[in-house]
DNA sequence: CGCTTAATTGACTCGTCTCAACAAAAGTGG
DNA sequence: CCACTTTTGTTGAGACGAGTCAATTAAGCG
């Protein structure tokens, strides 16, 4: 296998679906390859056919385009489908600072609930597909059927959970630590998306890194260039091959949601 | 007024309310001065009722004790009715991070719903004490309740959309502008609490404050005390006077949720 | 009123940032 | 398709903010 089949921005075709089913098509929720992981969790096709009325395929977004802006007042969440998507805000002197990487399966939009309004932008990481959930809809289905209203409720608490770590891991980790974390946290992710967790594609910049782990871009390049030196993995650009998952996670203490730390 | 009026801790005291009904006592959602905050918000007094059923109120903590802990499963969902409360993850050396401090009126333990087991340690900072929402009950009528769907998906995407500010500020902000952003918002929360946002008690310790941040207690010290010498505040030991809000706020940059930066 | 814990202050160290130069990809247009 | 520009990533040298260690003072608390 190469790495390249990898590579999260070809996920779902490599699995063998047809691009336009996958992504950019109107597969239905029953028949998407994400719904173990996604809103249909726990839906029966009768449930299924409902949610899938209050959805929108849209065409896939290229790399950097928008899918939505700070300010922009909310009209949906969006579940990921193909690709990937950074979220992050811009400071009032015009940098900007990464709150999130979301992978197929995962939903957008979230934090916009409260206010009514997306509190960050959303662009497209790659060439990327989303289904966009009109959120008046999935208000309203979600009183109607029990098991999307804990589906949701469930995705928001893991939110919270995973905003929680990554506190825990900008506020007490070092640099080390944080990348490691990074890495482990992507590479279960990938994991549970049915791709092997040793050997991905990084489809965000080294700067996006550095946003998000709060470090500066040099301090990332040099940490890729220290752990590849110190053997837990080969990185080659965005091409990133894990040797030694175990110790990378010891790195990264506790500090990598989902799985507990070894040893 | 002196400043001690302000104290977190005597909040609900503090206006009248008599200890029992206020703090330990069987006060229903419909007479609790924090229905405007808390879970009721838009709920008509036959709703309030049957949310008042599923709600237990528990003898006050004292400080230190336990609401729960880590890895305990999740039963029900608390409500903070007056004091405070902090929650806090251990890592496997022992010592504690400090992920959240919870006043009166916000949720605690939403964190806990995607795996059903508390992922973080909840103590009283002060004599405390909780509402204790059966999380079941709260599932059951929040499908019953359009309002109480709304309120609580309101909370859940409010508590995202904190801990993602702060992410932003331990990746991108320096020591400074932490403790600024943390003052200024504990400031507006005071504030919407009915107090003055100038003057109040902290009710964490520095090693508290230090763990939240990601800083050091000696940092924390010597913060205050620079803050002070720079005139934008009063501090004494746990006594602060705000100053100089705007520039406090400057301080902080884009941090502080609700509101925006001056200038 | 002593004892323990919390907070403050100082001196020194170290990790990470900044600035700068360079290399390698990736677009872009003829 | 190649030469060009632009973007992205890597590496080095020096500066500085915040951590650590240690000592002192001030509060809580029994």
């Amino acid at each position: 296998m190469t790495a390249d089949s990898f590579a999260v921005h070809s996920m779902t075709v490599s699995r063998g679906e047809r691009y336009g089913a996958a992504c950019g098509g109107n597969v239905a929720c029953q028949d998407c390859s994400l719904h173990q992981l996604c809103l249909p969790v726990g839906l029966d096709s009768e449930d299924l056919e409902r949610l899938d009325r209050i959805i929108r395929r849209r065409r896939p977004l290229r790399r950097g385009e928008y899918l939505f802006r700070a300010g922009d007042p909310l009209r949906a969440v969006y579940a990921v489908r193909s690709g990937s998507i950074k979220t992050y805000t811009c400071s009032s002197e015009g940098d900007e600072h990464v709150t999130g990487f979301h992978l197929p399966g995962e939903l957008i939009g979230l934090g916009a609930i409260a206010t009514g309004v997306y509190p960050r932008s959303a662009r497209a990481l790659e060439t990327s597909s989303v289904c966009e959930v009109a959120y008046e809809g999935l208000e309203d289905l979600s009183m109607k059927i029990r098991g999307l209203q804990r589906q949701l409720l469930r995705l928001m608490s893991r939110e919270i959970h995973h905003d929680e770590t990554m506190m825990v891991l900008l506020g007490g980790m070092a640099a080390e630590g944080r990348l490691a974390a990074l890495l482990s946290n992507i590479a279960a992710r990938v994991g549970e998306r049915g791709f092997s967790p040793h050997a991905f594609r990084l489809s965000m910049s080294r700067n996006d890194i550095g946003s998000y782990l709060g470090l500066a871009v040099e301090t990332v390049s040099r940490l890729f260039t220290r752990l590849q030196a110190e053997g837990l993995l080969n990185v080659q650009r965005k091409q990133v091959m894990i040797r030694d998952p175990d110790r990378l996670r010891r790195l990264a203490g506790v500090c990598v949601d989902g799985l507990p730390p070894p040893r």
